[in-house]
DNA sequence: CTAGGTTCCGTACGTCAGTACGGAGTCAAT
DNA sequence: ATTGACTCCGTACTGACGTACGGAACCTAG
């Protein structure tokens, strides 16, 4: 293992090469030691199957709307033994997901009713404005 | 009526003064004369009943997730006549709501499983990264 | 051993949707 | 007439999330 370089990594997450970096920049991605088999750390970083899992997690965790700032926090806990805070913080997403969904579903509903009322005749203009009033949280 | 200031304006469409006229500066919304009953155009811009609908409009939008451009257009549109294009708009963003509301709920599964497996013991690190795995788009 | 593709690194740029700032002009009330 | 709040305007900054650039070092195949 630690066979893949930054760009088969990057690949395999499913990321850019930058998007990489950027993470362990950012301290969400280890900046493993560089390696060559002849002495000093004068090589290229390597990255293993923990590295992929870790990006992908990431990535799901975005899709989830954490930030990555919090992203960050998620992954010292999950080295750590804070269920508490872990606990605390995956309930706070859910109810921000919670309340995004019901939103989108909100708007989905209005959005729905503008098509509509665009498709309901054919002549003149589709009342666009009139058709959205008073949907917004 | 035109009687609102920008601030009363701002206020009744539930923006602050520097939105509206940010809004101003990408075209959403319009920059009226300045008044003054003594002559020249040295006064200031007063706004209607229209203005705030018009704002009111594109805070719906935006929850809708139009961008300010795309918002833009559909104003435009509203005042003419091109109903296909509006229907286009519409529907194009009502998949990607549709995508939207999927990817949330999807990720409110893994979350409530991740929640649940932090819950069911109490002893040791929750398994956050292994709750997640897999889940994303 | 050399040519090319990669990696490394810092810094700069890009987008979206605002938010802040600062100085000059204007308005309403005292 | 003066005070104090508000308006106008341009420009600069924010924050979240990257993406791009450029030169030097490095690694691998032929």
């Amino acid at each position: 293992m630690k066979s893949r370089t930054i760009a088969i990594l990057a690949r395999e997450g499913g990321v850019g090469v930058e998007t990489v970096r950027f993470y362990q920049r950012r301290g969400l991605m280890p900046t493993p030691e560089r390696w060559s088999r002849d002495g000093a750390g004068t090589g290229v970083r390597r990255y293993g199957e923990e590295d992929v899992r870790r990006l992908r997690f990431i990535r799901s965790a975005q899709t989830a709307g954490f930030t990555l700032e919090q992203i960050k926090e998620l992954l010292s806990l999950d080295a750590g033994e804070d269920r508490a805070r872990a606990h605390a913080l995956a309930s706070e997403r859910l109810a921000a997901l919670d309340k995004a969904i019901a939103d989108l579903v909100e708007a989905r509903t209005a959005l729905r009713r503008l098509a509509g009322a665009c498709a309901s005749t054919d002549q003149g203009p589709c009342p666009i404005i009139a058709a959205f009033q008073g949907e917004a949280a």
